[in-house]
DNA sequence: ATAATTTAATTGTTATAATAATTGCAATAG
DNA sequence: CTATTGCAATTATTATAACAATTAAATTAT
């Protein structure tokens, strides 16, 4: 009786709700090998597996059971399957596409704002700008500093958007945190493709001249090693850019290369 | 000539890169007609959804196909499905599940440390705290006050630790700013697993004590209004749990769950 | 009434066959 | 000799049909 209430009780707890006891289809076994495979570097990046008929005599399943289980690794951003000869399944993941599509979901089903994605952007890009300079690594500061020669050359041009992105991906990369590198990225493909959409026409050669201008005070700031410097230096960037690329009512939407009708 | 030239050029640009022109899978056309219905709400939570049967019938495709489809979807998190008399495919979705799950994946096969994790956490909460504070609402004043009566009551028994996890979460859900609190309970819910499993066990009355009392003061100075000083209290209180959470060695894995063999 | 059994509904699995797309190579025209 | 076209092999995709396993409800037996 005692146990029994603290099993329930225990059980009651948000930690293991979610766990099911679910006995498991073929399908679900079949694709989680594979991931183990492909998640832990046993198969590596690129690599191909066997081909349909091969899996399906080294799982011992039917077809249609070893299709359902590559559909789930499909969906899951692990392999990506081509036809004809020549074909079958090549190892692609894990890439950030499923993370920043299952987020953009879970965002789109609560009607969240763009607006509310860049200020995400605007409250953690700082601090990891602290981190790079706390870390003052040479190779960040090469890095960085070969954008910008990029960007010199290219002012004024179509590419110089791109290249502002490519700063500030890099610039995420180069903090160091894993975590915080992997959600600025995926906030920066969900926030892409409306941006570029939405607000790059109004780009000024002012704009560019200050974001310029920003990323070589923002280089100095690094070499100097002066973390809380780059981090204010970042915030008030973020907080003049802001009214150019704020489509205030413009809904997060990921689903949009959907079948119509 | 010159024309292919251009056309090179133009597939340089960044933006058109990504964009491939395969020709869809019926199995990806009816998963994305269906997730449609359900991310913008025209299906909603807890809803049955015709049967097998039924769906070939109105899609036109075969069994396999839909199948196929269903497991998509189902790998998505966005459905639930079950056998036997009054079985078939449920809404549940789109939920924290899979986007926790990708994330993980990502950071698994970075060999991302937990340490990393909670840096992240680290850096991210203190702000939420912040805005939770300016925003002044009182709803959120009394929802952290019934968490932190809960506390009271719960003091010293196996319940303290998850009703600080609850607080946890409530606070970043009251921050208002949606892509953060994602973020957040994603970070949770990766978190959530080891740290119980780890580092819980050398909990002190110490330690629920200073919890408690942080608890309490963040009240007050949300009361206050004061978001500076939310956000620093909450960044202090972070450096001074670090040392009791912080498992340096272990790296991130969402797979454990996964058959052996 | 309660327990055991049967029945119906529904997904899971396998098997087989036909179809469509891709590649590589050979044949052919220039 | 080169570039294009056509053919054959390979491979995934779709369709159809049958059977197995599971669950809930209805029925029957005690």
């Amino acid at each position: 009786m005692y146990i029994c209430s603290n099993l329930e009780e225990f059980q009651m707890q948000k930690a293991f709700q979610t766990k099911s006891v679910k006995p498991k289809k073929s399908s679900e076994i079949v694709a989680g090998r594979l991931r183990l495979a492909i998640v832990s570097g046993e198969l590596s990046k690129g690599e191909d597996i066997p081909v349909e008929r091969d899996l399906i005599e080294s799982f011992g399943v039917s077809r249609a059971t070893m299709r359902e289980a590559l559909r789930i690794l499909e969906t899951e951003g692990l392999l990506e399957i081509t036809r004809g000869a020549k074909g079958g399944a090549k190892v692609i993941g894990p890439t950030l596409a499923l993370a920043s599509h299952a987020v953009g979901m879970v965002l789109q089903a609560q009607d969240t704002l763009i607006a509310d994605v860049q200020i995400a952007r605007q409250i953690i890009e700082p601090p990891a700008a602290r981190m790079v300079a706390e870390r003052r690594s040479p190779e960040a500061i090469a890095r960085l500093e070969a954008i910008i020669q990029e960007e010199e050359q290219a002012a004024g041009t179509t590419d110089s958007p791109f290249l502002a992105m490519k700063f500030h991906e890099t610039l995420v990369q180069l903090s160091g945190n894993h975590t915080l590198a992997t959600f600025l990225l995926v906030l920066h493909e969900i926030h892409e493709g409306v941006a570029i959409a939405l607000s790059e026409k109004n780009i000024g050669s002012k704009r560019n001249n200050k974001t310029l201008e920003t990323h070589r005070a923002l280089i100095e700031l690094i070499k100097a090693g002066d973390g809380v410097g780059a981090e204010n230096l970042w915030r008030d960037y973020w907080q003049w850019i802001t009214p150019f690329t704020h489509p205030e009512s413009a809904v997060v939407n990921v689903l949009e290369n959907l079948e119509k009708r």
